[in-house]
DNA sequence: TTCAATACCGAACACACCGTTCGATACTAT
DNA sequence: ATAGTATCGAACGGTGTGTTCGGTATTGAA
């Protein structure tokens, strides 16, 4: 890719990444975004056809990045997958959220955000449907299989909201800990 | 209330709910809302401030209507509060969730729901945390209060969600019943 | 180094929506 | 009957959107 599209594409993911720090995705305007990526207006929109689509594409970055890392690493380290640490997957991902890689943490606890929240449920429950057996989650035998996933996923999710919006100040082993207790 | 004010703001209201069972919150206009409500721009203006604040009173409304009358059921008949029938305050918002009342079912299903979803859950809460002692639930000793009470309404939120986009082929009963396997 | 491709700039434009104003009209409560 | 008030509807300024286009600068490959 271009030097000069890479540059601008990453200018204006960071403009975007630090105006949701401070305000919500609606009253975010696109002129806002190139003044603070310092882009020329025709180029934002060579580059993005909305501030809807810019959304979707910085959630589909990141998040895809944090699923693939955690399924990457489990498939490198399978040992997760034992009987002895059906937690690990989860605690996994907690741990991965501390790092706060791409600033993740920032944009599930700003101002607004059900739309991050909403992406990470997404893949979440599409990770859960997929290795469900291996996460060793014992189901309640009379549960329709979807309201089971669904109900897992939303409360991991849930869980990890409890936590940034109260600082984060436990560790990621507590807080799994937590999540397994209601599960 | 004078009653060409009581029509105005019927019509509105009316027309805002069935512009949301269409299309989501932030691709409604206002000029779409006066024009299916049949009033003057100035007259929308005269009622409320802004679309936002047609929305918290919107959400005001049915919510308090639907929480009010869960507590004073509950007022009047405190024989649901008794040790036999731990469940039945969930139930009771099940079944009337089930009743329709004031098209909430529309809003809670429609394309973004998020909205409701959010002010069905603060209300939500404030009940669990008043009622915590009164619903019979058991905590798991080491988790933090707030935890298990956010983590109570939002199974529960979920529970309702999934039931509405599922089509609410269950009856409450049943939905009552796979909410307090989980929780 | 040269050069064709292409990414960027920036100003201007048409369009849509917002929220306000104001004089005229119609309704209500007493 | 009348004073008070809700509504109408058109018009206006302001803000944000997404597009266009001619000119400039950068890039990657020959």
């Amino acid at each position: 890719m271009d030097r000069r599209q890479r540059k601008t594409r990453e200018a204006i993911f960071g403009a975007f990444i630090a105006l949701l720090a401070k305000k919500s995705f609606e009253h975010i305007t696109v002129g806002e975004i190139i003044d603070k990526a310092d882009v020329g207006r025709a180029t934002f929109y060579a580059h993005f056809e909305t501030k809807d689509e810019l959304l979707r594409a910085l959630c589909a970055e990141l998040f895809d990045h944090v699923f693939e890392s955690a399924l990457g690493d489990e498939r490198a380290h399978s040992h997760i997958f034992d009987c002895q640490a059906p937690d690990s997957v989860f605690l996994h991902l907690l741990q991965h959220l501390q790092k706060n890689d791409n600033h993740i943490l920032q944009l599930l606890s700003c101002p607004n955000n059900e739309l991050f929240l909403r992406y990470f449920k997404d893949g979440l429950r599409a990770l859960i449907q997929r290795e469900q057996a291996q996460l060793g989650l014992c189901k309640p035998a009379q549960l329709p299989d979807d309201f089971w996933v669904n109900h897992v996923t939303a409360t991991f999710v849930e869980t990890v909201r409890w936590w940034v919006s109260h600082g984060m100040k436990q560790t990621p082993q507590t807080v799994a800990q937590y999540f397994l207790a209601v599960v």
